[in-house]
RNA sequence: GGUCCCAUAGUUCAAGGGAUAGAAUAGGAGUUUCCUAAACUCUAGAUCCAGGUUCGAGUCCUGGUGGGACCA
């Protein structure tokens, strides 16, 4: 049980004790004391004022006395207003630190859901963003937040490999290509066809350009333009299954994927298993007749088929076309389907940017109404867009910050503030390499995971990311300077008894760290892991104050040594696994 | 036209209806014969506007202003 748990707890039995009457452990307000009062947790007692009819005052006295009369759990307690500051005995947090160093704290009982975390779905015809960063960066530390907490989990990713902008790459490449490949130019695959999608809207523009001048309309002429209707033709070539087309796709597909699996390689990104719509974009069909034999759908004069949504204040949503073809939302109830036949999940997340918001409850509601078990489960973790300074990234405009760019400049970074500091001048080439990737994508992970996954949030080119302060490479420092004091100094064998009061410090990191399991509890409630971010910076922050003000290899006795020996080590164990939760690792030595 | 989201120091982010709104960075002042100064300490600086609910509002409600997204 957790300290603030506890604390709940004989809060609880107190005031029941005092003036029989019930109270849930739960409903009370239990905060950490502020650093200007004396105390470490603080029971906020205006709730209970009108219930119990008392000043705040006398109650915060009353629960005070009779809660340090029943337990040793505490050795004070002050109250001021209506808060009731206590004050916890030392011989608790020494428990709790002897009981957890050297151990894996997040040993978490396994709950048993069953839950799917589908992330990144890229389209082949151009390559990854920051934007898909974000995306890559939250699913797959939610899945690992989601395992560590005691879920069986399936990471999926559905590639997003066909359809008329894939035809546009394909398109231009054959006309203008003559047979390169990213082998004979020695470009990455998927930014190999990703130039051939920006050759093709370059062209379209040219074609548009003549057609109005020859005083065509607009829109006519961005229908009309002979690239497009190639385009068109062969998007229809490709559903029939034209040998060629299909070849050619099947080609640079494969370009595409090898160079998305360098960058996943990197970052640090797997998946249990990757779904095609290529594969799964005719699945949907069956769901039409049986909504509409349900009743849920209706069709229209033309033969398409609708949903009318307007009673849940959503509008009417077309699911399949007059031409029998099906939309996007068609898919995607396919998509769901196939997964719960093959998993069987509690819980399906989705990570998709908050621009799908509404189809998103679309496709929840439908399958709700088409009486699928499954419906409930499906969860839409709905972040918010990476923008730049002057606001939304445009491929038009060339705006658009490239994953590998930014992974390359990161490193450049990295190895720059690593040689101007010259503490590692041992290390070899390769050494040097891996840490330069740790600091930098350190960084990276951690500048885009420290954020509220729901809020958008703002990417400065200009200033990049920051190495000092409220970043990876802090918290990765920490880590590295503990590391150091570890290597130099051995915890004694045998159990250590520890009498002396513990100093401010050494208690207040004692309670931060004792807040762990907690924290990740939370972060896999929310679906949140900038809460494990900002809370390792806290860890870190703590200790290097700590740190500062009290030396471990010269401590005043042999007792406080070994205590803070101890302490290093445990602060240790909970920075690198917190940080392993936001997938970003901790070196030994920077 | 309709639906939804957002607004906090110069800037980027925190704050389950609870104390004097926290950090980081940029600014100012310091700390290294001592375990890694990518660090530490001090300092200054903010809730878009107007109402309302509440013992108590950045947080909830209404209206407005500004920004963003989606639907056809």
């Amino acid at each position: 049980m957790s300290l603030v748990e506890l604390i709940k707890e004989h809060t609880a039995k107190a005031i029941e004790d005092l003036y029989k009457i019930e109270v849930f452990a739960d409903d009370l307000i239990i905060n950490q004391t502020k650093p200007e009062f004396e105390g470490d947790y603080t029971v906020v007692l205006f709730a209970l004022v009108k219930k119990l009819r008392k000043a705040p005052e006398q109650l915060g006295q009353e629960i005070g006395e009779q809660v340090i009369s029943s337990s040793s759990l505490f050795t004070s307690f002050n109250v001021i207003k209506g808060f009731l500051n206590l004050s916890v005995a030392d011989n608790h947090f020494i428990d709790f630190l002897t009981t957890n160093v050297g151990k894996e704290i997040l040993a978490a009982p396994s709950q048993g859901s069953r839950i799917m975390v589908e992330y990144s779905s890229p389209n082949t015809n151009k390559p990854l963003h920051l934007g898909h960063l974000r995306n890559n960066f939250l699913g797959w530390s939610i899945a690992e937040i989601l395992k560590a907490t005691g879920n069986e989990v399936k990471k999926t990713s559905i590639v997003n490999d066909r359809g008329i902008h894939i035809c546009k790459s394909m398109l231009a490449w054959q006309m203008f290509a003559n047979g390169e490949t990213p082998s004979s130019t020695s470009i990455k695959g998927d930014h190999f066809v990703g130039d051939y999608y920006v050759r093709f809207n370059n062209e379209l523009k040219e074609e548009v350009k003549g057609l109005l001048h020859q005083g065509v309309a607009k829109e006519e002429a961005e229908k009309k333009a002979p690239i497009m209707l190639k385009t068109q033709q062969m998007l229809f070539d490709w559903e029939q299954g034209k040998p060629e087309v299909i070849s050619l796709w099947k080609e640079m597909n494969s370009w595409v994927y090898k160079g998305f699996d360098e960058t996943y390689t990197r970052i640090g990104s797997d998946f249990d298993k990757s779904y095609y719509e290529s594969e799964t974009y005719l699945l949907g069909k069956e769901f039409i007749e049986d909504g509409l034999q349900k009743g849920v759908f209706y069709k229209k004069e033309d033969g398409s088929v609708w949903i009318d949504l307007t009673a849940e204040g959503l509008d009417e949503k077309l699911v399949l076309r007059k031409d029998g073809t099906s939309v996007y939302i068609t898919q995607d109830l396919g998509l769901a389907d196939q997964k719960y036949e093959e998993f069987k999940y509690d819980r399906s997340i989705y990570v998709i940017a908050d621009e799908q918001n509404y189809h998103m409850k679309v496709l929840k509601l439908i399958l709700k109404k088409l009486g699928m078990p499954y419906a409930d489960g499906i969860y839409h973790l709905s972040y918010g867009m990476v923008e730049l300074p002057s606001g939304r990234m445009k491929s038009r405009e060339g705006t658009v910050v490239d994953a590998d760019d930014i992974v390359n400049e990161m490193n450049n970074i990295a190895a720059r503030h690593t040689q101007e500091s010259g503490k590692v001048k041992d290390f070899t080439e390769e050494e040097l390499k891996e840490l330069y990737d740790v600091i930098g994508l350190g960084a990276l992970k951690f500048f885009l995971l420290r954020v509220d996954p729901k809020k958008k949030m703002v990417f400065n080119p200009e200033e990049s990311i920051d190495f000092h302060g409220f970043t990876g490479p802090f918290i990765q420092y920490t880590h590295a300077r503990i590391k150091s004091i570890l290597r130099k100094e051995k915890l004694s064998d045998t159990a250590p008894k520890f009498s002396s009061p513990l100093l401010k410090l050494e208690k207040e990191l004692l309670l931060i760290l004792e807040q762990y399991v907690t924290i990740v509890k939370q972060a896999a409630f929310e679906y949140n892991p900038s809460v494990i971010a900002i809370y390792a910076f806290q860890v870190a922050k703590n200790f290097n104050s700590f740190y500062t003000e009290h030396s471990v290899m010269n401590a005043e006795t042999e007792e406080k040594k070994q205590l803070r020996l101890q302490i290093c080590k445990l602060t240790a164990h909970v920075i690198k696994n917190a940080m392993s939760l936001l997938g970003i690792k901790v070196p030994e030595r920077m």
